[in-house]
This record gives structure tokens, sequence and C-alpha cells, in this order.
DNA sequence: ATCGATTTCAAACATATGTTTTAATCAATC
DNA sequence: GATTGATTAAAACATATGTTTGAAATCGAT
């Protein structure tokens, strides 16, 4: 059934791939069909055959890999959460903090693939195309709302509404550098090394987001 | 004259505004020409005729507004350093972020075309689309190495390339909150006011990015 | 009113797009 | 080895796009 075949059966993964990494250089709408089917080296109508559509496939290449990373970082967040819960007392909003923005910078340097994938996040929460932020905003919903509530409970002194913004701010931020670091190109941006590692970058976003949010 | 007559006159004026409208909407890439000249009310030649191309006509847009916010923006922060060298200190990091944060925000509620263009700036800059990308940041690079430089002094006890990531993450902040403002369905952010005033969303984000800078 | 320049208009152009169709190919089953 | 079902291939389809064209309309000045 659905077993790789020896012969033929990568057709379906690598258009997969090449969309992921095109639509991470070029956005949703600067895609066509036939630069997808080109690099991956099969045929137009391949696309339209597994994947139905255009937007089919755009939903299966954000959760390939928006799935197992969401997961990964809601489990970070209940460990947070778990942990003050035996200690009897607030999450620590470093930790929380932490417990978002690592595993999607460790996701991001991974593997290439995954790398590239991670621009197109960063990207595609502010992309003027719906049906790119539609998608995406769908799955990330639900973590977002564990990340709010947890957030609440390391800060309790401040306003519900005053924690919201500052996690826009320090989603903002986050999106944005992984932005920036998914420049192919860095003649736009002068005195910045966009190659830094997971670690570093933790290093430098960390503090700054920390300080914001206790502000 | 200038009366206002369906046949004559100020065709190149509404297309301006027209573009900037469902630029800001559907992004430059999800703008047809004939969307821009069917609000507009007028013929479709009409943009190569008065821009010469699209790209053209995107250039005129963002001029009209950037060049005149970019040299408010640009006074606010000479005149901080011009005080901070005439008193023989620092300028406040405090002082430096609001000359740049608070022109914009007050220039997104003088007008509601203003506002729209705002919002246009905030996705713009992560766009995928290399036309969009390159014209924004071909027009706010000296402004922006200007608020380098300044904050570099405001923070002399950091490294400058820590400095410049701080600002890249104040950015970030600032263009996605600039983004959040601009949604017309609220549908996707919930509990959130995306409506507030200029001095309401000064008094969040400055605290915010005050305290990341001073980390 | 007339002339020349500018602007508007309808139509066509050339290309690009997502999608569908129909036939060929392949792998496994009987 | 023929049959069957799934996959691939080439072509066409329908529509959308930015741009150009040449004629008509409009305007400003003589």
């Amino acid at each position: 059934m659905n077993s790789i075949s020896p012969t033929q059966g990568d057709t379906k993964q690598r258009i997969l791939d090449s969309a992921e990494y095109l639509f991470a250089q070029n956005g949703y709408r600067g895609t066509s069909l036939r630069a997808i089917t080109g690099k991956a080296d099969v045929n137009l109508a391949a696309v339209n055959y597994h994947y139905g559509s255009k937007d089919g496939l755009l939903e299966e290449v954000i959760k390939r890999r928006l799935l197992p990373l969401n997961r990964t970082r809601m489990q970070r967040i209940d460990a947070v959460r778990q942990k003050a819960r035996e200690r009897g007392n607030k999450p620590d909003i470093r930790a929380v903090l932490m417990a978002f923005i690592e595993p999607t910078l460790l996701f991001k340097e991974s593997t290439p693939e995954a790398g590239t994938f991670v621009t197109f996040i960063g990207r595609s929460m502010t992309d003027p195309d719906d049906t790119v932020r539609r998608v995406f905003q769908r799955f990330i919903m639900p973590l977002f709302q564990i990340l709010f509530e947890t957030t609440c409970e390391a800060l309790p002194r401040l306003p519900r509404d005053i924690v919201l913004w500052r996690l826009h701010f320090t989603l903002g931020s986050l999106f944005h550098t992984l932005n920036i670091c998914g420049k192919f190109s860095t003649d736009d941006i002068e005195y910045i090394n966009t190659r830094l590692d997971a670690d570093s970058l933790l290093a430098l976003i960390i503090p700054f987001v920390t300080a914001g949010m206790k502000a």
C-alpha cells in the first residue's frame, strides 16, 4: 500500500522536500508547482495526484515537521509546569520561555531540511496570504494556549492581557530571528553573524525576552 | 481641476491609495493590477502609463509615506543624541527606543490610510518576495544605522554585536505588533485587543524592549 | 474653435499559473 | 503471461497575470 516501492516510490517524498525548500525561500505564492516538480524531477501532475492540490501539499509540508516539533515543545512546557506544581511554587518564567524557544532552535539546527522549514515558520506567521497563515495558526493555537496559561502562572502579579502582549512581543522577536537566520544573502544586514548555532542564539534571545517579561 | 470627476484628474493618486490598501491587506504578490485599478475605478493601463510597472508603483507607494516617517524618526533620534551630548552623558536607552517606536505608532493612528501603510511595513520586512523586501530595506537602512550607533552609545558596556541582536529582537517585536494590529479578522487571536491606540501600545512595548535591552 | 500634448480606454498580447484529462508504464496477483 | 490497480507521463485546459498597443477622449494654450 503506502510502503516504499523500490523504484519510484519516493515521488511523494521528493515533492515534499522540494516544496519545503522552495516555500521557505520564495514563499507559498512565489513558488509554482512547476518549480517544485522541476526541482523534484517528477511530473507536474504528480502534485495533484498525491496531494490533491497545492493547498493540500502546503498542509502536508507543514504537518510533517510542525506536529513533532509542537509535541516536543508541549512536553517541555508541561514538564516545567509539573515540576513547579510538585515543588509547590510557580513556574520560573525563564524556564517557560526556554521550554518553548530551545526546541525550536534545536530543531532548526538538527538537519538542513529542518532548518529551512523553521525559516518557513518564521516567514509564514506574518504571511499576507491567508492560506498559509491559517494553516500555521491552526496547528500552533493549542500550544500557544498552554504557553499562555503557563506564562500567566509564572507571572501571577501581571494582568493576563499584559502577559499576552508580552508573549506576542516574544514571538515577534523569535520569528524575526528565524527570519534573519534564514537569509541566504546577507548583503542587506551588516555586521551580523546569521549563522549562529542554537546555543549561541539561545544565549542571546533568552536574556532579552526574560527581562522583557519580568519588566 | 481637482474636482472629483470619475474621468479625469486624480487618477495617479487614486491608484496609489488603492494599491496601498490592497498591498497591506493581501501583500504585493497577492494583489493584481486589475484589483487595484478596479478598486480605484480607473483603466487597467493607467498603472503602466503613470508608474511604468507594478514594481514602479510599489516603490512610489512606499516612498510616499516612508520618507516622511523616516525623516521624523531620524530627527527624534538625533535630538536624543544631541541632548545627551550637550549634557555630557550617554543617551538614555529608553529615550532612544521611544524616538524610534513612538513616531511609528503615532503615524499609524494619524489617518486610516497611514494605518494601513504601517501594516504594510510590518508585513513587508519579512516578505518572502525579494522585490518588496529590498525596497523597504533600501529605505530603512540609513535610519537603522543611526539607530544602531545611538543604541551602542546608550549601552557602551555591551558588545556591539549583542546590541545589534537585541535591536533585531526589538524590531521583531515591533513589526509583529504592527502585524497583529493590522489584522482585519481577529478570529485567529483570542483575548487580545488589537485596536489599541498608540499610547497604550507604547506603554506596552516600551517597558518590554527597554528591559530586554538592559538585561 | 483649433492644434498638440497628455491622458484614458478597450482590446489584444504573451506568458504563467493550478488543474484536469487521457494514455502509457509499472508492480504485484492470479 | 495476462490482468488489475496504482502510479507516471505528456498534453491540453481554463484562467489569471503584467504589459503593450493604437485609437478615442480630454485638456491647455494659442
